[in-house]
DNA sequence: ACATAATGTAAAAAATATTTTACACTGTAA
DNA sequence: TTACAGTGTAAAATATTTTTTACATTATGT
């Protein structure tokens, strides 16, 4: 990574299927609908911070090893 | 950290200002505005993830260090 | 005191994230 | 084959983030 890094890339599906939690199991755990869920695993867009560490917090890891970024 | 985390926390100015930046270099640095530094650095906002990552990245270290939740 | 750099802030507009509702598709269990 | 759980997706509405412009305040150097 040398230059300023624009593309994210995550792990939610692994993650998550590993705790075996459903996209709406995730959504309703971090207080967002299942679409939301749905375009961030297929990344849609970039999330918030905020909803970034609740995932990761519900996931049982940290922002880093659910999301990267190239 | 027992329940969903809400209140972010950051300490952009500390590690900024330990590389000698100014809000203004940040934000020329991130491709952002110097008021959305600003404003994140004030806790106004939650950043998108994106964003997160890049002052991470010109702060030299990692989002877990920059940000922190509770 | 003056000039200037850095920061704080505000309001309106623009861009992006998120919700809601709704429906289609796939796999699987009965 | 039917029913149902899980997922993909779309469009419109709403909420939030970010930009832009502009000005005030604070600190610092001369």
């Amino acid at each position: 990574m040398t230059k300023l890094p624009s593309n994210l890339t995550n792990s939610i599906k692994l993650l998550r299927t590993k705790l075996d939690l459903t996209q709406d199991d995730l959504a309703k755990k971090t207080n967002c609908s299942r679409q939301t869920i749905n375009a961030i695993e297929k990344n849609k867009y970039s999330p918030s911070l905020l909803l970034a560490f609740k995932i990761a917090y519900i996931l049982e890891t940290n922002i880093d090893e659910v999301f990267g970024i190239e």
